[in-house]
DNA sequence: CGATTCTTTGAAATACGTTACAAAGAATTA
DNA sequence: TAATTCTTTGTAACGTATTTCAAAGAATCG
C-alpha cells in the first residue's frame, strides 16, 4: 500500500472542462487538446483519466441534466402556490442572458443522440424528467383551484417543456428574431390560457 | 472555345450529397469521403466544385430551407379555407415517419449557427418564413371568422412554430417518449383551444 | 529514508483527413 | 481529326488530432 487512488476531484474537473469545451467550441469541433486546456492539465493527462473520450461525453451528459432537473425542482418546490411555481418553472427553464456552458451542451447534444443510445437514452430521461415537474406542478395547482384546464395535465406539461425547448434552442442557433424574453412571454401565456389564470 | 462549363447538374448532386452525408454522420463526424460518397464522385472532385467546403454547407443548408418553406408553402395555399390550410401547416411542419435528409439537417445545423453568421441568418430567415407563413393563415382565419383569439396572430405563430420545431427536434435526437403523432396532437390542440376552434 | 503506487507530462508513433496537383478522360468546335 | 477547355481521378505532400508509453514527480506507509 502507498499514495491512494485520489481520482474523484479531477474526474469532475474534467466534466466540467468537457461542458466548457463543447459549449465553445461545439461537438464539430471538439479537440481533446481543447477539454486539456479547460482543465488545466495535458492531453496525456485526460486520457489517463478517460481513454475514451465518449465516455467523458456521457457522463457530463449524464451531469448536465442531473445539474438542469435538480436546480428547478429544489426552486420549485420552495413555492409556496402552483402559480408562484410556475413562474419559477418558466423562468429557469429559459434562462436569462447567455446560456450557460451545461445548458449549451444539452442542446448540442441533442442531434448527437440520434447516433448514440446511450446519449438518446440520457435526452429521454430528461424529458420525461422535466416533464413530471410541469406536471406535478399542474396538479398542486388543480387540487388547490388555482387551475382550471380541460386537458390532461400530461399534455399540458409535454407541450410547456417543448415550448421552453424550442425557445432554448433558437436561443443557442444566434436566431435575431428570438429572444429568452419572447420565450418566457410566449411559454406564460400558453400556460396562463390553457390553466385558465387570469393576467 | 471548346467544352462548355455544365456544373449546375454535380453542384445540385452535391448539395443533396451534403444533405445526406451530414444526415447520416452528423456534422461532427462529417468527412469529405461521405460527401463524395453519396455523390457518386472522388473527393478530388468534390474539392474540384467546392475548395472550401464551408461553402457547399451553406448553399445545403439554404436548399434545404428554400425546399422546407416553399413545399409548405404551395400546399397552404391549395388549401379551400384556413381550417384546412392550418391543419396541412401542421402536417408538413411535423413530417411522419423517418425524417428527411434536408429537415434532418436543419437540426444539425441548429448548434452550428451559433458560430457561424452565414448560418446563423439562414435559421433566422427559415423562422420568420415560418412564422409568417402560419400568421397569414390565422388572419386569413379570423377575416373568415373561422377563428376568434385574444392574442395577436404573430404571437400566435411564434408559437406554433417553437412547438414543430421542439418535437422536430426530439425526434431527430431519437427521444422515445416523442413521437410525430404526439407532437402533431399537442400542437393541434394548442391552434384549436387559441383559436377558437371547435374540435 | 526507501519502497510502493498513483499522477502527470511530453514526445514518439500512429492514424486520419484535407489540400495540391499532374495526368488522363470527355465534350465541343473548327 | 486536331485543338481546346472542362471534368474526373488518384496520389503525394501536408497538417492535425489521438494513442501509446517511458520517465519523472508526488503522496503515503512502514
Amino acid at each position: 500500500m502507498a499514495r491512494p487512488k485520489a481520482q474523484e476531484q479531477q474526474r469532475k474537473n474534467l466534466v466540467q472542462a468537457a461542458m466548457d469545451a463543447v459549449s465553445a467550441r461545439g461537438l464539430s469541433g471538439l479537440r481533446l487538446k481543447d477539454i486539456a486546456e479547460y482543465a488545466g492539465l495535458s492531453i496525456g493527462s485526460v486520457s489517463y483519466y478517460y481513454p475514451e473520450i465518449d465516455d467523458l461525453l456521457i457522463e457530463a451528459h449524464h451531469e448536465a441534466t442531473e445539474r438542469f432537473y435538480w436546480n428547478r425542482m429544489e426552486h420549485v418546490a420552495q413555492c409556496d402556490s402552483a402559480i408562484e411555481a410556475i413562474q419559477v418553472a418558466v423562468r429557469e427553464g429559459i434562462p436569462d442572458g447567455p446560456v450557460t456552458a451545461d445548458v449549451h451542451m444539452l442542446y448540442e447534444l441533442h442531434t448527437f443522440a440520434g447516433r448514440s443510445a446511450a446519449h438518446a437514452e440520457l435526452m429521454t430521461q430528461l424529458w420525461e424528467r422535466e416533464v413530471s415537474l410541469y406536471q406535478d406542478i399542474i396538479e398542486r395547482g388543480i387540487a388547490a383551484q388555482d387551475f382550471l384546464t380541460l386537458h390532461s395535465s400530461r399534455a399540458i406539461a409535454e407541450t410547456a417543456v417543448a415550448l421552453e425547448d424550442a425557445f432554448n434552442l433558437h436561443m443557442v442557433s444566434s436566431n435575431n428574431s428570438v429572444t429568452s424574453q419572447l420565450g418566457r412571454e410566449r411559454l406564460l401565456a400558453y400556460l396562463n390560457d390553457v390553466l385558465g389564470i387570469a393576467e
